[in-house]
DNA sequence: TGTACATCAGTGAACGCGCGTTCACTGATGTAC
DNA sequence: TGTACATCAGTGAACGCGCGTTCACTGATGTAC
């Protein structure tokens, strides 16, 4: 990500970096299985083989679209986060909420490459695992923060996780030190319902039901929140 | 699907059923993409041309691959909230979440095709609607049934949705008559947050985090559960 | 500062492959009298 | 019960199309002395 210091560097980024967009545009006309790499040649007046000169295959641009994607939804969800006041947790949750909803209301084909069906024959190589997690590593640091300062007040009447949970548990608990199992569980039940909710929406099954989907969102906003104990606000 | 009296029928209704099935086949190995007419006909030992005395087009193949996913969960669902007492609501939403659970486990490729990401260029017709809710269906039907028995105790705590949700919810209403709008809220959260849950899991975003999903999934259904007010059994 | 050599972006041809769909046809199955 | 005709499943050839990837090459850009 330096700046290239030669005039073949500085191309050769400019290039890769053309390369990338329009294979996100393809994403969004033919989905992730109808990538393209002569097409991508075509558009840029290259011939076909050239483009093996930036990826040296369909599954690695098609890696760089993915880790693009987590990163865009990461930074936007770090950027909301940070715009608010760090002791008003409830509201940090509503902003990681909105970000990542308006980020895939923008974006909802690579919100499907990323959080819909996997794409058939492609594994996603070990790089992709820093950026998928970047908007839940901001999730628990609110969660963190807002336990720490003693301002959860998780609604009563519902069932303990059993002992078996533990293990998971403590592996979620990396992201959120400090809370109870209770709490780490309720906190996957908020986390799944917001990407069920989006999921939801941007799949299509909402049509011809939910109209008002903003407004329905914000209510489940703080309805999860308020599960995982967050105040109303 | 009436027995077909002659041969030619009984024999276009096995040839049909065979297409489909090698369909679903292919699903598992190539996603809803790689749908290929050319090697159904081969795995048949026809000639490709043959299969469009069944199918018009692969698209009318893949919205019959798409109402057989949503038959076959819709079937699963209704058979699970069958087998229980009746007046057992939290055990009738319970079998019902495992049941979604074992089908999509079973048949993850039909879940994605059905509750992931859409085909691109493909346009579901309207005859898929009514199997597309028919789990839905039994959801309503057992929170309808609960309300009218006054066994709904949704625990305090939660925000009440805002006036501008009401004309959404008469349409939701229909599935769940006599719910106010609050707990239809709630309904849409717990249902949102089950396919939340199972799109996490079968997309590969617990990899690595969630080993013992299981236990998770049964606690998640319960928590769900007592968030639209079922008893905590 | 100029020269010799190394690096590398892009070319063009080729390989091997497979797809969905149309159409005129043959021959077996079914139907009406 | 037998015959004449209609229906329809499956054939085979063809159309038009495009894909990912490899490879030997040319010529421009960069580097070391």
């Amino acid at each position: 990500m330096n700046a290239g210091r030669t005039a073949r560097e500085r191309a050769r980024a400019q290039l890769t970096r053309e390369i990338t967009e329009i294979a996100r545009r393809q994403l969004g006309t033919e989905g992730a299985g109808g990538l393209n790499l002569r097409a991508i040649a075509r558009e840029l007046g290259m011939v076909s083989s050239a483009i093996y000169r930036y990826y040296p295959s369909r599954d690695e641009l098609l890696t760089a679209l993915i880790i693009d994607a987590y990163t865009a939804v990461g930074e936007a969800v770090e950027r909301a986060d940070a715009a608010r006041d760090p002791d008003d947790h409830a509201g940090r949750w509503r902003a990681v909420c909105h970000a990542v909803r308006d980020w895939a209301l923008a974006h909802p084909h690579e919100y499907a490459l990323i959080y819909g069906s996997p794409v058939p024959g492609y594994q996603a190589p070990a790089d992709t695992v820093g950026p998928a997690v970047r908007d839940t590593v901001v999730y628990g640091r609110i969660l963190a923060s807002a336990y720490a300062a003693g301002v959860l007040t998780p609604p009563d009447g519902f069932p303990a996780p059993p002992p078996s949970f533990a293990g998971d548990a403590d592996a979620v608990r990396e992201l959120m030190p400090g809370l109870p199992d209770d709490l780490v569980a309720r906190a996957i039940a908020a986390w799944t319902g917001l990407f069920g909710f989006l999921s939801f929406e941007l799949f299509g099954q909402f049509a011809n039901v939910i109209d008002d989907r903003a407004t329905l969102f914000e209510h489940q906003v703080r309805t999860l929140g308020r599960l995982v104990g967050l105040p109303a606000s």
